[in-house]
Formats: C-alpha cells, structure tokens, sequence
DNA sequence: AAGTGGTCTAGACCACACC
DNA sequence: GTGTGGTCTAGACCACTTC
C-alpha cells in the first residue's frame, strides 16, 4: 500500500497481550538476561498502542522481578530474576474450612499480665505494658491442627478484652477489628517442645512448622504470635 | 468565594496519596468491613483528581485484598482482609551472600537416569523420560547450609548436560537459561532422615525446613526439586 | 437495560539518573 | 542538560453483573 511504512507493527491492543509478547521474547532469547529493551515509546510504535499500555504491560513485569527499570537509563531483562511467591495467609478458621475440615478452638490459658523481657523488646514496648497473654489450640474435625501463643497489647486493643473469645478466635477478632495493620511474618522448622507436643498430641521432638507473626498499627506493636502447625502441615503456592 | 460548591473537596494529586486517605479511612472505622464505598467517579470528584487515578489506587488495594471489586455492583472493604505475603524465592547463591557468607556448592552426586514413579507422575512425564538426578550441597561459609535433591527433564534443557554445574548451580544455571518458567512452591517442616542429616552435619530427625519447587515451561516440566535447610533456617518477610 | 469497574488513548508534565 | 520512565488528565468505549 502506498505511504505505509514497512515497519514491521503489531497489533496488540490490550496490556495484557503485550505483557505477554514481552514475555515470549524473554523466554524463546530474543531478548537476553542482562540486556536493554526498546524503550516505551518505541513498543508502543511498534506494538500501535499508547504509551500507558506498554507503561502497564512493563510496570507490572518488573514488580514481578522480571525486569529492571531505571528513568534515564532504560528497561533491561533482569539478569537474576527473582521469583517472587505470593501467599495467603488467612485467618485460621478458613484455612481449615478451606480443607474440608470442621474448624473449633479452644483456650487453654488466658491472662492479663506483663510480658517478659523478649517480647518486649521485640515489639518495642515500655516495662510495664499492660498485655493480654493467650494460649489457644485450633482444631480441624476435632484433631489438633495448630497451637497458637499470643501477645496482645491491650492497650492498642481494648476492646478485646470485652470480646468473647471462645466464640471468635483472637486472630479473627484482631482482623476484623483493626483493619490494615502492617507487620512481618517469618516460617521456620523446629523440633517440638515438651508443652507443644502435648497440646498437638505428637511426641515431644517431633518436626513442626513455624509462624511467627508481629503485627503492628500506626507504628504501635499490636501482638506477637507463634503458631505451631501440626505435623503434615504444608504452605503452598504458585509461583 | 462566589460560585464555589460547599462540598468538601481533598486536593489529592497522586494514586499514593488517594490510596493512603482509602486507607485511612478503613483503619479508622470511617468504612466499615462489607460496607460500600463511594464509586469511583465520586471519588475523583470528591479528591479533585482524574478517574483513572482513582482506579489505580483502588485497584492495588483489591489486588492486596483489602477491597472487593465488583462491575456493575460497586467496591466494597473486604470483610475477612486475606493478607498476602510476598516472598523473594533468590537463588541459593545470592541467598546465602545476603547473609553475609561465603558461598561454595558441592556435587554429591549426578546421573543420567530414569525417574521413580512418584516423581515422574508429579511431573506428567512419561515412563522413559531420561532425566538427570542431581544431588548437591550447599555451604555457607564452609558450613553445610541446603542439601538440594533434583531431577531434571534434559529433554527441556539439554544443553544442562554440557554445562560445568561445579561452577555454577544447576538452581542457577536453570534460572539463566531456562527463563520465565512457571510452577509451585510448597513449604514444610520435616524430621531429618538419615541421608539428609548426615550430609547436613547434624544429628538424624532434628527439624529441618523443607522448600518443594517444580518449574514448568510451556506446561512442560523441567525440574523437580527438593530443599532441604539447615537447622537455624527463617524465611521471613513483611505483610 | 443500566450501572459499575476495566481499559485504552493522546497528550502533557514531572522526577530521577546519568552526563 | 538530556533522556528515560513515572504519573496525571480528560475522554471514550467496553465488559461484566445485576436488575
């Protein structure tokens, strides 16, 4: 046709399409590890679609580790891309339903006290903080399925200690009740204790799965728990 | 000001800064868990800035879970906020360099054979698929830190066959070559069988962390791995 | 049928990084 | 200074869902 170019052009008129010709192109190694990509501009010519389309299309591989973005000096393929896994962590009570199981708790121990030393300073807590220490096991079908040790600062959370917590576990009432909290959560494996075997009804030594979890609200520590999985426990994802 | 409307007006300019007053006014009660929330239109009008700025703040916070989205019937706060962890899955090398450790691997053993049947239904491979079976341990500062038990499909990357993988892993080496692959990660506490605390220098059935992958591409399997850490292990990330 | 979010466009300006 | 990505805007149309 007269007055076309012979540019070669595509015609991928949504993010995604784009995403994922990008993304051919990573993996059949048109484009290396390491190397720079043709700017926005350029794929949106060559793709004829806007800018903003391309601009998603990119954005959204390098929040996933693909590639590297920098103003000024360009986009390049990541050279050790890092797979980023993304869990859920839902409250317990789904995530026993979720298995099919009939989910019930049970508090073994509650008490307002101080907390030692440990827990303190992990959360960053003044002496003499009034806390709220809770021990709960959670069933599924009636057999244990994960022994829970928690710290509440109830001075962040008052109102829980009006909360019936043999009808709502400490976790779903903390979710519901402080929304949006930030904290970090850590997994690891260990051999169980004496106090923990018994509650899960394992024998003492036996390997369980580890969440550790800290939740904070605007900066103040909300709790510290560590939940102990019961043996067969496993955390799985896509990735 | 003559000709000004009375309705309260923010004068939010940027996503970040829209998604930060969305949240507050969660964090604070102002919208309630499974309550609506205005639609996005309104929004803009209300915080004086474009639709689209809106629908990008609204939207990460769907993808975060904080929100339910919902064409025709509208944008809810979520009433059971799944949270959602992301993890960095580095390879072995740079994991232990974050560490602050020397890294080095050892080949324990490799050979070219078939897969047992358990490995070879996982991975929807056929009867004779020639794989490869990697065994290799992985130190940090000279001390053992991941025993690693493979299989490789070498149909999928054959050239991992003349590749020296006493220099560079073969985690690493799939990474570099094979990229943008799929798959699943699934995590688990275990005791340690003989073999595994033997190569890890402790004592057989402490707790070790287990880290299962399998890597697709194209809906090909490539490879089949099972990790397993060295008492003291944490993975750990922020919510 | 109608209302809401999902996306695309074309253009503009800004912010940062490298010079 | 200069070039790249980062973001905002105003408008438009589409897709899904509920009615």
């Amino acid at each position: 046709m007269p007055g076309e170019t012979h540019l070669k052009t595509l015609n991928l008129q949504s993010w995604r399409q784009v995403q994922a010709e990008i993304m051919r192109r990573i993996r059949e190694r048109i484009w290396l590890p390491g190397e720079f990509i043709p700017k926005e501009v350029d794929l949106a010519n060559e793709f004829n679609c806007a800018r903003a389309t391309v601009n998603r299309a990119l954005r959204e591989l390098a929040e996933a580790g693909v590639l590297d973005r920098k103003r000024k000096a360009g986009t390049r393929v990541a050279s050790h891309p890092v797979r980023k896994a993304k869990l859920d962590i839902p409250i317990t009570r789904h995530e026993v339903e979720r298995l099919g199981a009939t989910y019930r708790h049970k508090i073994i121990d509650s008490k307002r006290t101080t907390a030692p030393l440990l827990i303190r300073s992990h959360l960053k807590l003044p002496e003499n903080t009034s806390m709220l220490h809770l021990r709960t096991l959670h069933f599924a079908d009636d057999k244990p399925f994960m022994y829970e040790n928690r710290w509440i600062n109830v001075n962040v959370a008052p109102d829980i200690l009006e909360a019936d917590l043999t009808k709502v576990s400490a976790n779903e009432w903390l979710v519901n009740n402080i929304p949006l909290s930030t904290g970090d959560i850590a997994f690891s494996a260990e051999n169980s204790a004496a106090e923990e075997a018994k509650c899960l009804e394992i024998t003492t030594g036996e390997a369980i799965f580890i969440i550790e979890r800290t939740t904070w609200s605007n900066d103040e520590a909300i709790t510290y728990a560590r939940l102990c999985y019961a043996p067969g426990f496993r955390l799985s994802t896509i990735i």
